[in-house]
DNA sequence: AGCGGCAATGTAATGGTATAACATAATGAT
DNA sequence: ATCATTATGTTATACCATTACATTGCCGCT
């Protein structure tokens, strides 16, 4: 089974918590956030987060925001490929994209040098949509 | 005096200490690691490194590596294009590049949603050349 | 020279992020 | 039922970064 529903159905209570808590926020949240959020359902150390997040960061459910320190809920389904991140200055709201013509590009950037790459990490920082608008 | 600070203001000598340290590593290093290596010429508090780096950012002498909370001295001359890093699992080397193409990738995956980018942060994970031929 | 403003520096304290180390409990296969 | 494995709980600590405030040194000015 590899939907997200039958990996779901395996987390354990706390990664199930933590992964609830990141999809009620709708945007990132910071380790201690999310321990402050889930003091009522019992969690009491940054740990328990921390281990929560790495499981579900390895599902394939969960990123984690270099620049930011936090972790957002991975909102597609394109498990395997790089993540694009747009992090607005404004808002602070966060997007996120899959795109196969980056993925080209740091191939053929990575080529030239004869680095091979493994994992990308990319965010990018400006005006969303909304807030240019407004 | 301070008409308009030219390309380059003269550099105080905290400044000074930390980019040469920056440069002799030939690495990143972390601030912590910047103020061991400083306290024989009188650093004693990790603010005088980061008030340094600070200011060595801002002149496009020095990056930030945001996945690795470290810094690393930049190496070429495109202060005001997007650079790109490429850290080497193995070794733990970086490369700077700078690349059109990937920018072109960037500014078209953010024109698709409305997205009005202004810095980017492309930090790239593998093995390097070097560690793939050993 | 002496004054005044300003940038840089010094220093201490604190806030924020992440992991190590070790104990205990739950789970599942044989 | 037993044992190995995995998840969890708990405390302490390490690591990264900033706030707040005092002090110093430099430069232009009268």
């Amino acid at each position: 089974m590899t939907t997200d529903a039958g990996a779901k159905s395996k987390l354990t209570r706390n990664q199930t918590l933590v992964l609830e808590a990141l999809a009620s926020a709708g945007q990132p949240l910071g380790a201690y956030s999310l321990l402050d959020l889930l003091r009522d359902q019992g969690f009491k150390a940054p740990l328990q987060v921390y281990r929560a997040l790495d499981q579900l960061i390895s599902e394939g459910l969960v990123h984690r925001l270099e620049s930011l320190n936090a972790w957002t809920i991975c909102c597609e389904n394109h498990h395997s490929e790089t993540p694009v991140f747009a992090i607005c200055n404004d808002c602070g709201n966060v997007a996120e994209h899959f795109d196969p013509q980056l993925t080209v590009s740091i191939a053929t950037l990575s080529a030239r040098s004869g680095f091979v790459p493994d994992r990308s990490v990319i965010e990018i920082y400006g005006q969303c949509d909304d807030c240019a608008a407004g």
